[in-house]
RNA sequence: GUGUUCGUAGCUCAGCUGGAUAGAGCAACGGCCUUCUAAGCCGUGGGUCGGGGGUUCGAAUCCCUUCGAGCACACCA
């Protein structure tokens, strides 16, 4: 379905061509003075110069062709050259009821859908998750719903760090507290035990504690080197061992994820690339691309054409380990091999952007991508505190997700309890779900790129620019339509008719820019973007819904446009939702 | 040092492919519940868009410069 105001530009465009001026003057776009009119076009402005003729002669030559058009009921020409518009009750009505028809209310599906991956998450195995894994998860998240939304085949790679020293040095501490377990028998040959000998608390403490003990002992950190390279060189006891490690720590990463309600199409991690890293360095050596540099193997990709310093990308370090490079240069080889991707979307703190560029660059020169392949690095910004420095605990260290979730979740409920007749239980379902919303939106609402101020009772307010202001708006239209159900009414086939005073209208005229607001959100992977819409769409209903008495009207057919008009609204908004990852529930 | 991102109301943020009077939310103040959820709506006050210069009929937006802040700069990930 055509964009809204792609209609309004042709039909605006054809007026510029009928009166002799190119087409593309004449784009339509939305008034920013509403007190003046709804839509507006500059174009005679921007044609003054090129056809040396005053704008205001221009726009009323044009004006004089709108005359007439059944698109706009008010055309008119104010100086210095602006054309003021107001789109046809017809028009919108007609717009809103093919939309409301269709699957995705507008949006139409691609012609060539592409292939999308997606990688984020990014956590590491037996760590777990802090608050700086929240923004990879949930923008990546949206990220993959946007893009899916908009009719492309998308893949989410929660690309799990599962590889490094971090597995030699729990694999170490193990050892340590019980020497006697069968995987450091190395002369044992029967099958291991299916039950891992740890539970994923116990996991949790022994990595700190490892680590910890590594910085101060280096014989300790001597053998978690060892160990890593046992692993990876696949002594069987420390194989088992590390699939005990990886299962029980994914198990508790499903859980985690699935409260965020962020759900990865694949599970991979860096050492499912393991074992083709020396035929990639192999390739790289012979094709001539690699060669040493102070010890280490490295790639050159600077360019010419750059105002800073680039340094090489490292592909093997001076003492021939693989490093971080190296894994995500194998990944990329991998990924090309089995899904041939499009793109490949990287949801990443930005402050690893320029090693992307490396990694980018690296892959473009050695050829692992092919042209049409394009690589996109999508940097989000530091979660800070209150006080504008990273987000930390009150006691100053890093907060694990979990605790932050909890937190939101009891602040909500007991907004709840206070302000609310419900059962206990179920207000302790509703406020996870608006204490989803409220998390989700208060980081998406924000540009992604940029850092944002993580303010709990700013988020889990519920007025303003909210999540839960979000959700109440569509719990109303719910509660609406399900008494309008009750008595009698029908919610098939509705058609919106009718349109009376300026706030429905408002209304009408948000709906119907979803198409276009989506598409945007697409194309530059901009959640917010759909934040901003879905905040203006609430705002539109509620002004419409204080002025209008829906379910006392009389006028059964008035009624029911007003009824078609706010089914819509809810779906829009649903969807909206939906692609931001969270939901509204029946009541709140 | 080099590069990069950013600087908009007291606070948190939109707006940036140039357009009319720079917008929201919070906070402050004032209205609106016998009527579909007042977790709402309506209104008031609050700004030389960090400073300076330039391009343009027209600049928060583009260019230059300056000040200030964050971040990154090969054997961590």
């Amino acid at each position: 379905m055509k964009k809204f105001l792609d209609l309004l530009s042709n039909e605006v465009g054809n007026a510029f061509e009928q009166a002799g001026y190119e087409k593309e003057l004449g784009r339509v776009t939305i008034s920013n003075r509403p007190d003046l009119c709804e839509y507006q076009c500059n174009g005679a402005m921007a044609g003054a110069k090129k056809y040396k003729k005053a704008p205001v002669m221009i726009a009323n030559e044009v004006a004089e062709y709108l005359k007439n058009s059944e698109v706009f009921e008010k055309a008119e020409v104010v100086p210095p050259g602006f054309l003021n518009l107001n789109v046809s009750g017809e028009m919108i009505q007609k717009y809103l009821n093919e939309m409301a028809s269709e699957a995705k209310f507008g949006v139409e599906a691609p012609a060539q859908p592409k292939k999308i991956m997606i990688d984020y998450g990014g956590p590491n195995v037996a760590k777990p998750l802090h608050v700086g894994h929240l923004r990879s998860a949930v923008i990546g998240e949206s990220i993959k719903r946007i893009a899916r939304y908009m009719g492309h085949d998308v893949t989410g790679d929660i690309h799990l760090g599962d590889w490094g020293l971090q597995m030699g040095l729990i694999i170490t501490e193990l050892k340590l507290r019980q020497p006697d377990l069968v995987y450091f028998d190395e002369s044992f040959e029967g099958e291991y035990p299916a039950e891992a000998p740890f539970t994923i608390s116990e996991l949790e403490e022994i990595y700190p504690t490892a680590s910890g003990k590594s910085k101060e002992d280096p014989a300790y950190k001597e053998e978690a080197m060892q160990n890593t390279f046992k692993l990876q060189n696949g002594v069987r006891g420390y194989r088992a061992l590390w699939k005990h490690i990886l299962n029980v720590s994914v198990t508790d990463l499903k859980k985690n994820y699935e409260n965020l309600n962020v759900e990865f199409d694949l599970w991979k991690g860096e050492s499912d690339v393991h074992d083709v890293i020396p035929e990639m360095v192999d390739y790289m050596k012979k094709e001539g691309y690699a060669h040493e540099s102070e010890g280490a193997l490295v790639v050159d990709v600077k360019e010419e054409t750059d105002t800073k310093e680039i340094p090489p990308c490292m592909i093997l370090k001076s003492d021939g380990a693989a490093l971080y490079n190296t894994t995500d240069l194998a990944t990329i080889m991998v990924r090309m091999r089995e899904y041939k991707p499009d793109e490949i979307i990287y949801v990443v703190d930005k402050r690893q952007d320029l090693y992307f560029e490396q990694v980018f660059r690296c892959a473009r020169k050695t050829k692992l991508v092919d042209e049409n392949t394009s690589l996109k690095f999508l940097g989000f910004g530091t979660m800070n505190g209150k006080d504008g420095k990273p987000f930390k605990t009150r006691q100053g260290s890093v907060m694990r997700l979990e605790h932050l979730i909890a937190d939101i979740n009891e602040e909500m409920l007991k907004k709840i309890l206070s302000g609310r007749e419900m059962e206990r239980s179920e207000a302790e379902e509703t406020s996870k779900v608006i204490a989803l919303s409220a998390l989700k939106y208060g980081d998406l609402s924000n540009q992604a790129s940029k850092d944002y101020v993580f303010d709990i009772d700013r988020f889990t307010s519920f007025e303003g620019d909210t999540g839960p202001y979000l959700l109440y708006t569509v719990v109303r239209i719910k509660s609406i339509l399900k008494r309008y159900a009750e008595n009698g009414g029908s919610l098939e086939n509705l058609v919106c008719k009718n349109y009376s005073n300026t706030s429905e209208k408002n209304l009408m005229m948000q709906l119907v820019l979803f198409n276009s607001v989506m598409e945007s959100a697409y194309e530059e992977t901009a959640p917010h973007k759909i934040c901003a819409y879905l905040y203006d769409l609430a705002n539109a209903f509620n002004s419409f819904y204080h002025e209008t008495k829906i379910l006392s009207e009389e006028d059964e057919e008035k009624k029911a446009g007003w009824i078609a008009l706010l089914s819509l609204t809810k779906d829009v908004a649903e969807n909206c939702m939906d692609v931001l990852g969270f939901s509204a529930p029946e009541r709140m």
